[in-house]
DNA sequence: TTGTATGCGTTATCAG
DNA sequence: CTGATAACGCATACAA
């Protein structure tokens, strides 16, 4: 701030009290004439007086930050779920330090260094991809720092987590591809260090069997990068080289699904009638392509959102820890478009 | 933070010197012992001490805080502009601090003076499409804070823009559907009160003009919310009843020249045999959709990294207002796909 | 009803 | 080479 911002000792000055009166006038203190308050509150709105937040984070060791750290901003997925924290932090009166990792753990953790540093009262996490060991972040918890990991979650105790029901989600698309009358279906899955990932996969493998097919390990490929161009290599290579061909493709996310269905257009295969595909997120492109793209619809804003209230509750402390179910999972939908229904 | 967080004066308490000392030498100030110094910082490390940003903020009365004001975080290209902010702030060591309008404008102004309070070294800001006057913020460069505006910028003197080059993204747009043969181009305009809506919009006239054609107004017409539906919509209406159909539309955004397409197509027309399309902005999903949708790419990134890097010099006085060309403006480039080309 | 003094964590200034 | 002190802006315990 080069701004020669008004403080409460100009006021004091101009008005020939103490520091202290200002303080309290402003604040409707008991205790302080209303003549006074009165003088005070109209010369802060004459002079534009705004309080010094640093200087009330300082003394009350409070920042009303919170900070989020997300593996990327440019995800269709990821700024919905900014949009939803940003949404009820603004409304609670919170400040949001942002900063994305692009997927580099060095990165997240000289971020939540940074954010200590500038004193946050708490943190929201979706891990980056290279993110195996969560020390970083369970030496905080086990101080009692309020964090709430969300989408990509650690598998440790006492975490609180917000996710959406990835396996769920994946059990119905999988096993609308059977109703369908798909009988090959592949899983393009996602890094396998991820819950979300293996929450999907599992979801996939359980629908197999509970229909009374017997899964096959090697029609789950991972897809790592998650672009539509790694897809549509991908999903070439499996329909040359693989002996019996999947008739489906069940993707871990829209991208990958739209790089599969590319591939199989290219391989002269028609989109449902010899191939079904669903993706997994719902990005807005699902209802624009051709054939429109079935997936699986994650509440982006609601689990921001709800992450978001979990940690100022936790931060005000309105709830404990422990006191909150550890894990709130939020629903997925199944949206059927034509690139599933035959 | 209800981290105990250790500070100077446990490190000056535990070595028996004074604050003074661990501050200087764990700055390496000259007129220190080396032996001191060893000490110090060994000990630094070993209790894993981090200096209070916050309190360095009120003592420097500088918060290396940049704020940003967005309209939307859910959109593809602000998502982009935003990871670029992200970045060089990062790599400059300046915190982010993120709001979004939703497009209104008492947000904006709140958000703006939250933000001051917390005491951010500059702002970067783009506008609601509700602002019209910039009361808010040239009250604040009057005073010599600094603001660099990018994408949505005010018409003022004296301030800082970088923009792309909306103008010539639409002259190119135009020009090349008339090269394609289309003769009878109708525009989808943005908010007219938005400058990249004016610019966009004058492009497309110029490029009429230039190319020997009279421009009809009523060919422009306002597509306010910028969805497909409402593309849709409006295109099904404009098919039905111009007494002179279109044979294109050159969108203002992508989404909008979706919804173009699609009414097109409902209409029975065929993109592009029978009409042509281009929009604006290149989202991912361009090459996803059938016909792949021609568009004017915009270089998101840049422009939030370029915009970041001139607030961040600006704060730090390596220039000085009205030293830098007061506008930059970035580079458009035209791809060419389906959708245009006959 | 109001004022004085102190401290939040850090660093700059002045002394020693 | 090192220490004491004041100050950044504010809130509050204690005095008056």
């Amino acid at each position: 701030m080069r701004l020669e911002q008004i403080t409460i000792k100009d006021i004091a000055r101009e008005l020939n009290v103490s520091t202290s009166t200002v303080s309290r006038a402003l604040k409707d203190y008991p205790g302080i004439s209303d003549e006074t308050k009165r003088k005070v509150k109209e010369l802060a709105e004459k002079m534009d007086y705004r309080p010094n937040a640093i200087a009330l984070s300082l003394r009350k060791s409070r920042s009303f930050t919170i900070g989020v750290i997300i593996p990327e901003v440019v995800h269709f997925f990821f700024s919905t779920v900014i949009s939803g924290i940003e949404e009820v932090a603004f409304a609670r009166g919170y400040n949001v330090i942002l900063t994305q990792t692009n997927e580099k753990l060095v990165r997240e953790k000289s971020s939540i260094a940074t954010m200590l540093s500038n004193q946050i009262d708490g943190v929201l996490v979706s891990f980056s991809k290279e993110t195996t060991d969560f020390e970083h972040f369970s030496n905080l918890l086990a101080k009692g720092f309020p964090i709430v990991f969300f989408d990509r979650v650690p598998d440790i105790d006492n975490a609180i987590t917000v996710t959406v029901d990835d396996y769920s989600g994946a059990f119905e698309a999988t096993k609308h591809l059977l109703q369908q009358g798909y009988r090959r279906i592949a899983h393009l899955s996602g890094p396998s260090n991820l819950k979300i990932s293996q929450e999907r996969a599992r979801g996939y493998t359980d629908a197999l069997i509970h229909h009374g097919f017997t899964p096959d390990p090697g029609f789950i490929v991972e897809c790592n990068k998650g672009t539509d161009d790694e897809a549509q290599k991908i999903t070439a290579e499996i329909l040359e080289t693989f002996s019996t061909k999947p008739d489906a493709f069940f993707a871990n996310n829209d991208m990958a699904a739209v790089g599969a269905m590319l591939a199989c257009k290219a391989a002269g295969l028609r989109v449902p009638e010899d191939v079904g595909i669903v993706g997994f997120s719902n990005w807005q492109f699902c209802s624009m392509i051709d054939p429109s793209l079935s997936s699986v619809s994650q509440p982006g804003f609601n689990l921001g959102a709800k992450a978001t209230e979990i940690l100022l509750d936790l931060i005000e402390k309105k709830i404990q820890l422990g006191e909150y179910s550890n894990s709130v999972v939020l629903e997925t939908e199944l949206l059927i478009r034509k690139s599933s229904v035959r």
